[in-house]
This record gives structure tokens, C-alpha cells and sequence, in this order.
DNA sequence: AAAGATATACGAATTGTTTCGTAGAAGTCA
DNA sequence: TGACTTCTACGAAACAATTCGTATATCTTT
């Protein structure tokens, strides 16, 4: 259930693209590095048999898909990380984040209205 | 600079209780999970060797400190983090943390004040 | 059919992290 | 002093993650 780093870039890929075959997959992985077509195969056969992907056969093609939801999966990065390196605060994690992030006008404008329906004695 | 996950426990305890010994550190740690001694030991001196702690003998103990700072750790794990994990966008994690988290309304007080700062047309 | 391109399978090298056993030095105490 | 405890040093095993070479099967093209 927690994906490695390298895992994770795939299932970023496959959350972006939808079901992909492995040449698909690592052509967008190629993007931003360097990675031989076999990496990128083993890997997806071993998150295959751990049961992070599924995998359908098209004539001699393989298509993979994520098996794990995208917004769950950050859910459980993010508990864990807030463990790890905030001592369990989420909020200073928040804090953090957002002290040093460009947000725009319309993303605090969510984001306010998010904090607006947390406080119960907010009107 | 990127500690590993063991490493930063260590850190977690010299950011909390200050410059210790290894027994210390350890007493701290086992408290959590089993540690061996030895094991504690061997990664503080790794740790010493990379520059993450620093080291001064006191008769026949050695009394670690940490050289990095908590805050700008935990900066440098959050951006990789929110690139990693959340795709770059730092909004999106912090929406996704504040969702689910339990804030206090003194957190969202503070949350609320950081915000106005943040957002130029506020007033 | 033969050559070339492209798939999957898989073993194994490489690299990084964690754990621990053992050895020797240095203190403590009866 | 001798037994005991408690340090540090260090090699190496154990484990985990990543990378890649090579074998073999299957298409495609001429």
C-alpha cells in the first residue's frame, strides 16, 4: 500500500493518462529523466504482482492500470509524512506550506472558503 | 542533506531534547519501536560522517548535536514532498491536509491571520 | 521466409539503508 | 587487581529499491 518513489512516479503517469502500455509509460517517465525501457517494465511487473496495478493483454501488448485511487494514495503519503517530518502536526505542515507557496487570489479564495466551513463559529 | 528516514528520528530527538549521547538518543528512540544499541550508534556516526551531527567527546562519551536545522528540514522534505507526492502543487496538499485534520479554532485563528498576510486585496 | 523492430520475462548487478555481532578501550566497584 | 559494565569502532550480513543485460516470442515488412 505505500508505493516507493519510483512507483509513484508511475502511478502519476497512469493517474494523468489513464490505462498506458509500458512504452507509453516510459516515454513520458523519459521526459523528465533518463530511464532504459526495462526499468520501467520490471517495475510495473512487480507493482503488478503486489497488486498496485492491473494489467490486461491486447494481442501481445500488456496495459497497465492503477489499481489505487490518486487522492488516496496522497492521503496516506500525507498522514505518513506529517508522522515523519511534522511530529504529527498537520498544521504545521499547512502553515509551512503555505507561508512559502505563490498561491494565487483564487487559490486562497478556495481556500478560505474551505477554513470558513472547518470553524463552527465562523458566520 | 536528505536525511533518511531513520536519520531524521535522530534528528527528531537532538531537535527535541538537544545535544545527547548515544544512549540518550537510543532511550528516546526505544520508547517508540526496539533499537539495538549498536544500531543507534553506527547510524550517528554515519550521520557525523555526512555533516548531518556534529560531535564533541566529553571524557569517554560523545555528545551529538544536530547541525541542520528543524524548520529548514522540514522545508527541503516538504518541497520534495509536494513535488513528489502532489505533483508540485503545494495548494492541493495543503487543502488535502487541512481537510482532514483536526484543527483547533486557535489553529484556524492563526491559519486566518496567515492568510489575510498572504492575500493583497484583503483588508 | 528472413531480417528487423519491438514485446515480455527474468536473473542478477548495483546501490542505498538498516541492523547487529564482536572487539577493544576505558571506567567502576568489590 | 579482577570482574563487570559501558563506551566506541567497524565489518559485514540482511534487506530493499533500482537498473539493466540478455533471452525468447511475436509482429511487420520486404
Amino acid at each position: 500500500m505505500k508505493p516507493t518513489e519510483s512507483e509513484l512516479e508511475i502511478l502519476q503517469v497512469l493517474w494523468a493518462n489513464g490505462p498506458s502500455t509500458v512504452r507509453q509509460v516510459n516515454e513520458q517517465l523519459s521526459q523528465a529523466k533518463e530511464v532504459g525501457y526495462t526499468t520501467t517494465l520490471k517495475l510495473m511487473q512487480i507493482m503488478h504482482e503486489k497488486g498496485l496495478l492491473s494489467r490486461t493483454e491486447e494481442g501481445r501488448y500488456h496495459i497497465y492500470q492503477a489499481l489505487i485511487g490518486e487522492a488516496e494514495t496522497q492521503q496516506h503519503l500525507l498522514d505518513r509524512f506529517v508522522d515523519t517530518a511534522f511530529r504529527g502536526s498537520a498544521m504545521k505542515l499547512v502553515m509551512q506550506a503555505l507561508g512559502n507557496s505563490k498561491a494565487t487570489p483564487q487559490e486562497l479564495a478556495a481556500l478560505q472558503r474551505l477554513i470558513d466551513n472547518l470553524n463552527p463559529e465562523n458566520n
